[in-house]
DNA sequence: ACTTTACTTTTAAAAGC
DNA sequence: GCTTTAAAAAGTAAAGT
């Protein structure tokens, strides 16, 4: 039983999407004057959204990448907004877009301190290199994802494909921890 | 020393050739860091594990063996930083950390954390300390060390910060800036550090 | 000295070099 | 491997006031 509960907060969302057409990316720069494109240096073009706060990639084949969402729903909103507002801008889409989310980061906090050099030594596939990075790296096997621990007692969950992993991640993580004694409560 | 090695490479097949290239270049860096030949044989040992699991293939052997020498350094506890390693070999720090945790992964290596009381005496010979305040730094940094100010703090950050906290109570006149130089740091880092190790002391 | 800006690490997808 | 996007964690760094 941990003695702590603790508080996640999604941070951000990276979905793929594809509105299965070719896309003019030219045109798009036309009809909308703030969008980035720099076919010489990244051949997706930037479409940026205020609300919600997200930057989405499109690509000449129609497909395209959400970033900057705090939850799942908000992601899949954000490509359907996209979708909207290049229609209003005279954009021909077809079809809607199928969403795929692909990555789901979160910040944790457990509320109690980590022993980060003892736990560089008993979890395994882990990395702690306090010269390159202060956080300890910890990869997961079951969900896949990969947790980055810091003395404070925060953490950073990136990897998952669904919110639930994130708990589940940060559970197994927290059973593990207080497991092995690697938790300090004030 | 590298006799076993050397040794190998009187047949001549292209792995042995790249074995040569390997020595001649650790050779080389064994002086521009003034490592001892354990380390060099580590790191060549490193390095034919690394070719074995066939992690060459595409890769820049230099970096390849710059990182291996990295790893050398901190499986036999030498104080080698990655930015030490970067100027001997002229291999981008970046590029030598990347290589080196693939080789911890693909080799399943397993090393010490760094012990910031293993980097004093390189600070200290580099700024010209006394042996008096290497022992007051040691006593500053096991006192402190580690109750927890160090975790997460760069090693070289911490001995620099206990080393200038011990010739300030040794009265030895050496300015943040002269120990910040020695240690590849910066003054600010020495400063956030010591007002770290001020509590943890009472000082 | 203090603030601001920025880079270190991790993750995933997109198309192309 | 690189290029681009976003975001958090905490440490380090550099530039400007």
């Amino acid at each position: 039983m941990p003695q702590t509960k603790p508080i996640v907060s999604v941070e951000n969302v990276v979905a793929s999407a594809s509105v299965d057409q070719k896309m003019d990316l030219n045109e798009i720069t036309k009809t909308f004057p703030d969008v980035e494109y720099h076919p010489d240096q990244f051949p997706g073009l930037v479409f940026r959204l205020k609300t919600p706060k997200t930057a989405t990639l499109i690509f000449t084949s129609g497909k395209m990448v959400c970033t900057g969402s705090k939850s799942e729903e908000m992601a899949r909103k954000a490509v359907k907004t996209v979708v909207q507002k290049l229609r209003k801008g005279g954009i021909k889409v077809k079809k809607d877009a199928t969403v795929q989310i692909q990555n789901i980061v979160a910040s944790i906090n457990l509320g109690g301190k980590i022993h980060l050099e003892q736990a560089a030594r008993t979890l395994p596939r882990s990395m702690y290199e306090p010269e390159q990075f202060p956080g300890l790296i910890h990869r997961m096997l079951d969900p896949k994802t990969v947790i980055l621990l810091f003395s404070s007692g925060k953490l950073v969950c990136t990897g998952a494909k669904q919110e639930p992993d994130v708990y589940r991640s940060v559970n197994n993580l927290h059973a593990l921890l207080e497991e092995k004694n690697l938790m300090i409560y004030d | 020393r590298l006799r076993t090695w050397d040794s190998r490479s009187q047949v001549h097949e292209p792995v042995d050739r790249n074995f040569r290239q390997a020595f001649s270049e650790l050779d080389r860096l064994k002086d521009k860091l003034a490592v001892g030949d354990a380390v060099i044989e580590k790191a060549a040992y490193i390095y034919r594990k690394a070719l074995e699991k066939g992690l060459v293939r595409g890769r820049s052997i230099s970096a390849l063996i710059a990182s291996a020498l990295y790893a050398a350094c901190r499986d036999t506890e030498t104080p080698r930083t990655l930015k030490d390693i970067g100027q001997a070999s002229n291999i981008k720090r970046k590029d030598i950390a990347r290589c080196y945790r693939l080789l911890l992964r693909e080799l399943n290596l397993k090393m010490p954390v760094v012990d910031p009381v293993k980097c004093i005496s390189r600070i200290a010979s580099k700024a010209g300390l006394s042996e008096k305040t290497k022992r007051k730094a040691t006593k500053i940094l096991q006192t402190a060390e580690e109750n927890k100010i160090s975790a997460g703090k760069d090693p070289m950050g911490l001995a620099a910060a206990a080393l200038y906290v011990a010739c300030v109570t040794n009265g030895e006149n050496k300015t943040q800036r002269d120990v910040a130089e020695a240690a590849g740091v910066t003054e600010v880092t020495i400063r956030n550090r010591y007002k770290g190790l001020k509590i943890a002391l009472n000082l």
